[in-house]
DNA sequence: GTTTACACTATCCTTTCGGGTAGTACCTAT
DNA sequence: ATAGGTACTACCCGAAAGGATAGTGTAAAC
């Protein structure tokens, strides 16, 4: 299916699935920080973000979960212990991430001229 | 300013500012019509995508207008004709989409391995 | 002289997303 | 005995995005 067949189930095309996988609020920073600190647990990642609720959060991490971008071990003690990490999938992402970001970084400033 | 240090004002990081240019539901069908077409005007393109109504088209095409992805030409008669063209600064961004849309077509229906 | 087309805007409504607050069960440290 | 930490969930709420419907002014086509 190509992107200009679509006519409103934008999730269903290649680029949709993309953006709907990368688009939530605060998805390319739990990204970002899980990719540079390979496995982080809730509380802590949630201190890191700062602004972030926990359910926020939470669903978050969940809509990343089951698109398999972050896989969950979860420690079967008391008290809980879960970490997150990436998988493989959101790892070949990346780059294309850093070619986004280094789009940004050149027009985000630019002047538009007609 | 890096991704990793916004605390929720995303659209200041070059990431996030890409993706407010790209996010709205339709932008990227349009942006994909405009690059296909050249130039096209407002009800031709209405008449392409289908599901759209007038006013989110309309109000689209706006906020592309004014991030500096669309140009608007206008001609003074009656009835009106506008058309609608990429700028240069939308068509440095084709080739990024263009890996997103691989990325996307690749890991679509790919299942998740835990 | 009624219809059609153009490029919209206005108003109202619904859906979706994310935020705020509180609470859970259990354990450790003081 | 009390406070704090862990990883959440439940419930309610407000803002923002987008959809539905109707209307505008002019002119050409039928």
């Amino acid at each position: 299916m190509s992107v200009a067949d679509y006519k409103g189930n934008i999730k269903e095309t290649p680029f949709g699935y993309t953006l709907s996988v990368i688009g939530g609020k605060w998805k390319l920073l739990i990204i970002y920080l899980l990719a540079e600190n390979q496995t982080v647990r809730f509380n802590d990642l949630k201190r890191r973000i700062g602004a972030i609720t926990y359910k926020t959060l939470s669903a978050q991490l969940k809509e990343l979960e089951t698109d398999g971008m972050v896989k969950r071990k979860e420690y079967p003690q008391v008290p809980p212990k879960v970490e997150y990490s990436l998988t493989e999938k959101a790892e070949t992402l990346l780059p294309v991430l850093e070619e986004l970001c280094e789009w940004g970084a050149k027009n985000q400033s630019k002047k538009i001229i007609l």
